[in-house]
DNA sequence: TTAAGTGCAAATTATTTGCAGTAAG
DNA sequence: CTTACTGCAAATAATTTGCACTTAA
């Protein structure tokens, strides 16, 4: 069974510079094609190719998150030890993690306000702010 | 000033409900002997036990920061995909991260102030706010 | 045509585990 | 003594890589 192509996905890869070959266009379907954020794990995109009857290889579905990332499509997350995740809101902004299940979520950027960040020493420059909110079910 | 009775690792270990092991010592004793933080690897600790001349095995040394964490002894950080950091600081406080370097050190507590945290979700309580300001050298 | 992309299997890295031997209480 | 701890080597998990094959431009 194939996916229906849109050309938003593709549109997506080329405007970030990127060839859109067919396994390409295939997660980019899969991680940006109904317009949701999400964070997913190589592991968890390569069951959804399987599920949606596409073919991609594991290893290829690692080098093209991989890929995507340095493109500025997608952003790179290690919350928890061993785990990559990959989301597809690029802009800064904390995150929920749920320990049990080890899932990540968006939590809202305009309801963190940080209003004093420790100074950076003088010899550098921050690249990034990464807030990660650890919850527990209760 | 007091010479303690009982070298400062035992007690360390003691009071945590720990045995005193000839290798919990000694790690111990590089851990915290000289009473400053610090953020150390499995891998950086094995190779500082070599350094001083003694002898712990490298699974030893995972095996007893896991078993350090859980006795609250030390805090486990993991700002990278696929390596562990072991604080000494328990505390909860911001890290500074250099990309280059993967070295990971604390950030002045009292320098971060967050106004307004996102609104955990009602079923969940937060058990840890992770912040970690990610600098690269200018 | 031809450089870039892909798939497979093997390699790597960080960490854990099974189990037999050792040591602390 | 006896139970927890340790060391080794093998196992695991996540990810990367080498290389021959394929495909998009």
């Amino acid at each position: 069974m194939t996916t229906p192509i849109l050309p938003d996905e593709t549109d997506w890869l080329v405007q970030a510079g990127l060839r859109p070959t067919k396994q390409r266009v295939t997660l980019a379907h899969l991680l940006v094609g109904d317009g949701q954020h999400r964070h997913t794990t190589a592991e968890s995109l390569f069951t959804s190719v399987r599920k949606s009857g596409d073919a991609v290889s594991l290893a290829t579905v690692y080098n093209t998150l991989k890929v995507f990332c340095s493109a500025g499509l997608l952003r790179e997350i290690t919350v928890n030890g061993a785990k990559s995740y990959f989301d597809t809101n690029i802009s800064n902004h904390p995150h929920f993690f749920w320990e049990e299940t080890e899932e990540l979520c968006d939590a809202p950027a305009e309801d963190l306000k940080i209003a004093c960040l420790p100074m950076a020493p003088a010899v550098a420059e921050v690249t990034k702010v990464d807030v990660v909110i650890r919850l527990r079910k209760m």
